[in-house]
DNA sequence: AAACTAGTTGACCGGTCAGTCAAACCATGC
DNA sequence: GCATGGTTTGACTGACCGGTCAACTAGTTT
């Protein structure tokens, strides 16, 4: 008999991947599970509902970034070098999914939250709650910057919302036009509107 | 017998209604056919498919709005007038949508475009196109401000493509976090980002 | 060895899905 | 009065949906 932890992990994996890809309406459970080669009994003896496996595969996934997004935000590192490495960061997740799948898949987060917005109150406000998590690592960088005098802008909480809607939609129309060019310029246009003076790369 | 319009045109509504609501995979033909009290035969004999009705509704609902960004960017507004004007627009149209549906619905384009786009190609493509359709506008209004020297951005198409991005992930906030307070920032963050000063309101 | 627990199986449920179809309907032109 | 052709009807198809269930397996405890 197999592990607890490994028919449940692979069912969140799989499920994640999967409606990360496409979308929640258009993966069902069957397809979760045919990839997972697991049956579908299993599936509810894990999850309550579908629903409920989405929420938590996003946890999980947030949880498996954020040593990622501590390590890019640490405070050894010059404030503007952060959010330089977020750019890089984000382009590179970006295109190692878009090689895997053959398509640029955007904001996990958004993709599914969007779409279910109106529909399941649970996706929503898990949605909700990491689309904002990482406004904090923004928000510190930024008020690092104003510090230095290395930005122009005076307001981080306001500066960090502004770039944290720009990122998503990026991300967004990167998704919609299957391309990543659109994230090309994400490290010069966030600078630009930071008021940055540039910084060697 | 109604003229072939009307049942047409009802479809087209309704479903782009109903669509922009929740999204496209939750809403089947058969309720935008009992909204529309119209039955399933007559839907499929004006469009081949879903898909194919939501391409026409789209492309509808554009045609339909022009008007109002025509006005909105007359030549004979001041420039950041125009852009002040979208702004009010974007959020008379979420907040009149707000009210009937108990939702903030987001742009209907970057929805079901981002939920559908690694599925539908035709739908893909046309969210492609209406998403950008609007940045013809922007670039005009920036490139007379930058004349007029009112902002401080040098490159319009470049100022256009932030703004455009912004304006999106601002709306998919809204909509995932069912808030019209995200969007009342707008207006000002823009203006902030173009580096303008102070207009009249 | 019996009882308990957690995990697994796959058939099964009622309902819904997108899409089909042959027949009926009806305004018009002849 | 009759033929025409766009429009309308609603029953129908077969696949698929999320979710259930009772039976089964296999380690662990007593």
């Amino acid at each position: 008999m197999k592990k607890t932890c490994e028919t449940k992990e692979k069912l969140l994996q799989v499920g994640f991947d999967l409606i990360w890809d496409s979308s929640y309406g258009s993966v069902s459970v069957d397809d979760i599970c045919k990839r997972a080669g697991i049956n579908k009994g299993s599936f509810y003896h894990f999850f309550p509902s579908k629903a409920d496996l989405v929420v938590e595969a996003y946890q999980e996934y947030w949880e498996e970034k954020r040593p990622a997004m501590d390590r890019i935000f640490s405070p050894h590192v010059p404030p503007l070098e952060r959010i330089q490495g977020l750019c890089h960061y984000i382009y590179a997740v970006q295109k190692e999914k878009a090689e895997k799948y053959g398509h640029v898949c955007g904001c996990p987060y958004a993709s599914v939250g969007s779409e279910i917005a109106t529909l399941d109150e649970k996706i929503r406000a898990k949605s909700e709650q990491l689309m904002n998590s990482s406004s904090k690592y923004m928000e510190s960088a930024i008020a690092d910057a104003i510090r230095e005098g290395s930005v122009s802008v005076k307001d981080p909480v306001a500066a960090a919302q502004t770039l944290g809607s720009l990122f998503l939609g990026m991300l967004v129309e990167a998704r919609v036009q299957n391309d990543l060019k659109v994230l090309e310029n994400l490290e010069s246009t966030v600078m630009n509107i930071l008021g940055a003076k540039p910084v060697a790369a």
